[in-house]
DNA sequence: GCAGGTATGTTGTTGTAACAACAAGGAGGG
DNA sequence: CCCTCCTTGTTGTTACAACAACATACCTGC
């Protein structure tokens, strides 16, 4: 049933399969499994307990005053959720968490996570590594998708971006891991739109690009 | 000379100073002061340590690659920094950090808060989940941004905002921490047109307000 | 090579939000 | 009280991005 190795997951990386068998019970781990549509956790609870989905997916599911929801984000297998309201104890859960398949979660108690026992400290703090790390990596996601929404002009959206990835690839030249779709849907904007602001700046002499190819041009070069 | 009393940070935070001082050497603390305009930490540095400031202040600057940058945070007296890329060994930094005006900066290793000494486990504990917590405020803060700032209009945006709000205080009716500028400047949007969508909605009957304070009518009132 | 589908680029129209400029309320100080 | 500053609301104009509809390029299986 339980296909999915959990030292192959974010949060148990770099322990081995016995050992986290092992720590299962010292950290008060318990399996419950959803039936599509059911309800995980809903907004108003009290989390003190981080999920690891071992088998399907689940939603994120935001409740608006006036009726409507929207989904705000989908967990697969071997990720984590909840994780963010179980480290501040007593913060009310903001969101619903549905099953968006069948499927089987194993909640670990965040308290047993961060809080050494007797037998096996050293995979404790592999573990709060680990999600200091799932932390960390949530943040630079969202903290740098935040910043190529912030500016209004989708050309500043588009050179925030490219700057961004020209930054990571260490080069004017690189290659983007969206088509054009996903893109705009990560910067905020309509793609035939970004499509034409693409053109546009191709045309402008500040980048370069055939599909996922982009190259970025000197700012001043008229002499 | 530090005014700041440690126990008061998010970080030391349930630790008493005398216990934090004992803490220090073996964290392997170090600190050092900067002049205003210095470079604390440079774009492309790896991070190990976190910084704490202790007295100043510092901004977070983006370098784009036509050369302009731009202010994209400010971490105050007793908050930390670099905290993010130090949780992830071997991750190149994307920003400046750049000394806002004279400051003092307090460096802790990330590895030596996070890993258990022989002498004082249970502040280690601390640290740890204090830590944590850290991370999870950061990040409940920008996603609940993120979904206001996710819908293209501007009137869903506020409804979005207010949605939140209403959740939070448990209650149709609540007042804002914000004045119209900085909701403006949260949502990404005028001053001026917001105001007028504003109320656009009241006379639209989905909301009411006075100033700060806003109250949401039912969406179906029509009987 | 061809057919069908998908991804990308192009164009024109329309709605909406930014912008600018100003009016109307408070709040605080002399 | 008057004056000033600051915040909020209002209006009209303008720029820009969403939208729709279509054209072209690209890919895949046949």
């Amino acid at each position: 049933m339980n296909c999915l190795s959990l030292t192959n997951t974010p949060l148990f990386h770099g322990i081995r399969e016995d050992e986290i068998r092992e720590m299962l019970s010292c950290l008060n781990a318990r399996e419950q499994e959803y039936k599509k549509g059911e309800v995980i956790l809903r907004a108003g609870d009290s989390v003190t307990e981080v999920g690891l989905v071992e088998n399907g997916s689940v939603n994120i599911v935001v409740n608006f005053y006036w009726g409507n929801s929207g989904i705000f984000g989908h967990v697969t297998q071997g990720s984590v959720f909840g994780e963010t309201y179980a480290a501040i104890p007593g913060k009310e859960l903001l969101n619903d968490v549905v099953a968006a398949e069948d499927c089987l979660i194993l909640f670990l108690d965040m308290r047993h996570l961060t809080t050494t026992c007797s037998s096996s400290c050293v995979f404790h703090q592999r573990i709060v590594q680990n999600l200091l790390r799932i932390f960390a990596q949530k943040n630079i996601g969202m903290s740098s998708r935040m910043m190529h929404i912030a500016p209004r002009s989708l050309r500043e959206r588009l050179l925030s971006y490219l700057s961004e990835q020209a930054m990571e690839h260490g080069s004017a030249q690189f290659s983007i891991p969206f088509d054009r779709q996903q893109l705009a849907d990560y910067l905020g904007v309509d793609r035939s739109a970004m499509s034409n602001e693409l053109s546009k700046m191709q045309r402008d002499g500040l980048i370069s690009y055939k599909r996922n190819e982009f190259t970025l041009h000197e700012a001043a070069e008229e002499g």
